[in-house]
DNA sequence: TATAAAAATGTAATCCTTTACATTCAGGCG
DNA sequence: CGCCTGAATGTAAAGGATTACATTTTTATA
């Protein structure tokens, strides 16, 4: 019913050789053959079928991104920066939801023992044990890049933004405008990007004779939920904390919504930095002070590293990029009340 | 390199075809010979390769979906239910970005015609001709539906919300408040979301004896820019509408952001309606008196009705599948000013 | 003009599975 | 014991491209 490579080679008077030579490498072939080729191709809606060509090949030409949470605007961003380089370099992109490959048995690593792609970017740090050891096989690991978040204990090469310097951004921030009792806003405990970010506040904070005790701590998820919720314990402590670091915008977005119900005042009463820069920061009530991170750029990032790792070409960073994150103030930070 | 189900053939003793039948169809072989394979298969760490059992199948196993703009969290969300449908069916997700077709040349959907996947999920309803021209020959129509979006002029399955009656009930809301004043803030003209949304704000107006004027109608696009800059031409009309229904969720949030700015109070100056019922709308300052559309549900409906037409059972929904919508109250509408 | 080198083309093997069709085997029945 | 049935297995032909190797044609050179 479709027409294939020897359809056309019969149409236009060659072989399928010459069919194949002229689409793929038309250099290599008289005028005469690729006018003919091309001829019968148009004419016929010719396509070439992909799995016969990956078979061939050994080469799908797709990569799979895996990611905690599609439906996640910080997680989808970032795709949309891989998306942008692989479609240049006519790349497919497959997309899995990591949480799902709990609930379907098979693993969504399958698809790169399976052939299906050529490689794998995972935007999720906190992957199942088995998953992990899956990953480290040698012929599997050298398929992967991680981005956004990473895993300490493995050595994958990965792209990051510099988030413990985002940590020490926001405190200095704070620090200068006279905030002396901070609170961290944490997102789960094991993440990764919660740890780094808490060790830069610590480090800032150090760096200026404080710190940070556990019970100044709070939080279990970057969701909005958690940061409302927390509005209510701040409100509540004695004396009340200033500033606010929160790991991610959508937390210290719900914390504003809070505070607000507390009838607290940001940043008067209390000041909030987030996390992020998502787009809706600088139009939230009042417009949030916030560590920007190019999510963009890390998901470009991280699809022309795991190209130049598929194509065996010299990666441009060795095996680690870290992406410099910037201080967006806004409104939500103001000098510590007296 | 690479195990190939000829060794595990001649590992376990049998026919390349008995393997195959112990892996896809476990009850046609004998215990013993499915034992002997499963064995090999496990300490040789077999998988099949997906390309050839494509090729051979003449089934990719996969769908791509088209998305306008995948760091678009709206769009990503949508996205997620597709996946979770998916994912169960054991089928594949792959992702374009439809804007990307333009820049690449290649069209998004050689994907169909190379057979790399099976069907076609598509997000964006506003697609150039050629695309659409594409899209029609009834190879392809066949293996198409539309989600949230649609193409008027065509008749493609679609899976879409109740704009109209979304539309209509954030006016009749606004009615009961005591308002007679109203502005529309809408998408890009030529989308029919923006359409279909303002057709029922006019009928439920009409149904209380009022209109709305070209000039009552504002804005190009969704997005949070076009919202905060309607809000300094909102506050220079005279009388000032009391009443703002946006086509979605980021444009009523630039918009209150700008309200705020211009001096303006919501919902005790103006109040204002979104689209939609993003994550971040419960928490806004004020929360947001929104629309909500189901768009996980969105997703899964719409993958639902794509596996149902590739296998070629009846679909579930003939062709047109309208999902309800829920007036979300929050506390960006109050009464009218006197 | 003869010959060597280069360019263009063709033949057929290969990539790995699935599956139609053929064959073998075991057991039941007359 | 011979025949029949049904289950289990095997053989080999697709499926559609790419490409190593062989062959033919063209062009350049002496």
């Amino acid at each position: 019913m479709s027409v294939s490579i020897k359809d056309i080679a019969r149409i236009s008077g060659v072989s399928t050789a010459t069919v194949s030579r002229a689409l793929s490498d038309p250099e290599r072939v008289s005028e005469k053959a690729r006018k003919a080729v091309m001829e019968a191709v148009k004419t016929h809606g010719y396509r070439v079928n992909s799995h016969a060509r990956s078979l061939r090949r050994q080469r799908a030409d797709a990569v799979l991104a895996v990611v905690p949470h599609l439906g996640n605007p910080f997680f989808s961003t970032i795709l949309s920066g891989v998306e942008f380089e692989l479609q240049q370099a006519g790349v497919d992109l497959l997309v899995a939801d990591s949480r799902a490959s709990d609930r379907g048995g098979r693993s969504v690593f399958a698809h790169l023992h399976a052939s299906r792609v050529d490689g794998l970017i995972c935007l999720d740090g906190n992957l199942p044990d088995s998953a992990q050891q899956e990953l480290s096989q040698p012929d599997v690991a050298e398929r992967v890049v991680f981005a956004c978040e990473w895993m300490p204990d493995a050595d994958f090469p990965s792209v990051r933004s510099d988030n413990r310097a985002g940590g020490r951004l926001a405190v200095e921030h704070l620090l200068e405008l006279g905030h002396r009792d901070f609170v961290f806003m944490a997102g789960p405990r094991e993440n990764i990007l919660t740890a780094e970010r808490l060790a830069g506040v610590q480090e800032a904070l150090a760096k200026a004779g404080l710190s940070l005790s556990d019970d100044r701590i709070k939080g279990q998820d970057f969701t909005l939920e958690e940061g409302f919720a927390a509005a209510e314990w701040l409100a509540a402590l004695s004396p009340r904390p200033t500033a606010v670091v929160c790991a991610s915008d959508q937390i210290a977005i719900g914390l504003m919504a809070g505070l607000a119900q507390q009838g607290l005042s940001v940043p008067d009463d209390v000041s909030v930095v987030g996390f992020d820069d998502i787009a809706i920061a600088a139009y939230a009530n009042p417009s949030l002070t916030t560590i920007r991170q190019d999510r963009i750029g890390l998901g470009r990032a991280a699809a022309r590293m795991l190209l130049a790792r598929i194509d065996g070409t010299a990666p441009e960073h060795k095996g680690l990029c870290t992406l410099p994150v910037t201080l967006m103030k806004r409104a939500s930070t103001g000098a510590a009340p007296a």
